[in-house]
DNA sequence: TCGCGTTCGTTAGAAGTTATAACTCCATTG
DNA sequence: CAATGGAGTTATAACTTCTAACGAACGCGA
């Protein structure tokens, strides 16, 4: 999580504070969202005045973006872990759920509302090479019989783009609709526009879950849910 | 758009001016997204000072309701626009990414990031039905063979939030996966995640459109009925 | 052990924001 | 025509991010 040195004293003191900082943030952003994080508030709550915090953060920006790339980090260590114990479609379904519904700021800080003018630093682009790697992995391990669709060649770029990874075209074209209608569902989910209507969202999640073809997905994979 | 009644030249006037601002407010938000809207800078460009705004709107937050409920209105009149051109899914999907592309702020305003503690108020939720109905149409109209799912007995409660509309419970949840599924391309290829993947987004969504078993795009290629 | 330099935290302050209060002035209305 | 009410104004308070200058403490090298 920290930065990867920690040999001085005074980096290590560095390392915690900024850890702490980002922590009352997260505090924050679930209270009232991103963007009403305020440096003020973090320092007043650290016990420190205002400006101090420009010590360990350059500007607002930085540290949101350091909280995307955590956000970003934890995702990819979900799907990592998840992976170990078997590399299931369904088990990274459920694994993504749970993440989401965990913290649902911490889920729009990475797929939600962007800023226009916006760009994502390079690292973060590669972390998210490497969560759609682990779905990669999981779709080429589990290929159910599926026709070649009209998409698939167009996906040669996209090969390219995640690494020369040598699932076939149709795993990619997988990977690629898992991750758009999973979102799909859980964003309006966690945006709210599911209340009211009366049913329940994990039903829904579950049934697209099942229309991607998931081996087992007719088990209760999201049934344990609560 | 404005107030219904537009009687007196007052209330014309006053109808102009809160039109003038939200115009302003679009262009804003276009730029920097919905959270750097500011009243001052929308108050400078209209040539009179900051407070003045306050006789139109009573606070930051109520404009962007206002914003919200217009982007919101704004949808439903393209949908009932095209409606009128023949209840076809088709043709409500086509009109639903021209309407995100033609102001990716504004469909995020509807439909990104929620502030936590915001409630929507009463009219945009009725809206919201509204937009849905029109889905619920189409769905109803041309219904393709399609096996009962599980969740299509969950939805008995969504029917009656839905306005107890007649549609099959196979359309209700047809018309609700119509949304996440198109809502997952769509807010994913405008957040700007799938730059520089090398594949047209465009494909993507008419890709799904098509697994959706639209009449009229060439059905069959999803494995989804497994 | 003793400096001395780096770094931390402070206060002061500039420039911006939302929002309220009080005041002027004009238009509409009775 | 006069009175009322609404529009726009300035002044002000309480915020915000962020820069600048200063003091003090910490730790590293001699």
């Amino acid at each position: 999580m920290g930065e990867p040195g920690a040999r001085t004293p005074r980096e290590r003191y560095r390392a915690q504070v900024r850890e702490e900082i980002k922590q009352r943030a997260w505090g924050q952003i679930a209270i009232a969202g991103a963007s009403a994080l305020s440096l003020n508030a973090i320092a007043k709550q650290m016990g420190m005045s205002g400006p101090a915090l420009y010590r360990y953060f350059a500007n607002r920006d930085e540290l949101i973006t350091a909280l995307v790339k955590d956000a970003y980090r934890s995702l990819a260590d979900t799907f990592a872990a998840r992976t170990e114990a078997g590399t299931d479609l369904g088990g990274l379904a459920d694994a993504l759920r749970r993440w989401a519904l965990d913290d649902p700021q911490r889920y729009f800080l990475v797929y939600g509302t962007p800023v226009p003018g916006y760009e994502a630093p390079e690292d973060t682009t590669r972390i998210a090479a490497e969560i759609m790697a682990h779905l990669l992995d999981a779709c080429a391990a589990e290929q159910p019989p599926a026709p070649p669709r009209p998409l698939d060649s167009h996906l040669a770029e996209y090969r390219a783009w995640a690494g020369e990874h040598p699932a076939p075209s149709s795993a990619l074209r997988r990977a690629l609709t898992f991750w758009t209608r999973l979102h799909g569902v859980l964003s309006l989910e966690l945006a709210g526009h599911f209340t009211g209507m009366g049913f329940d969202p994990a039903e829904l999640y579950a049934d697209e879950v099942r229309a991607l073809g998931v081996s087992g997905a007719d088990a209760a994979m999201l049934a344990e849910e609560k």
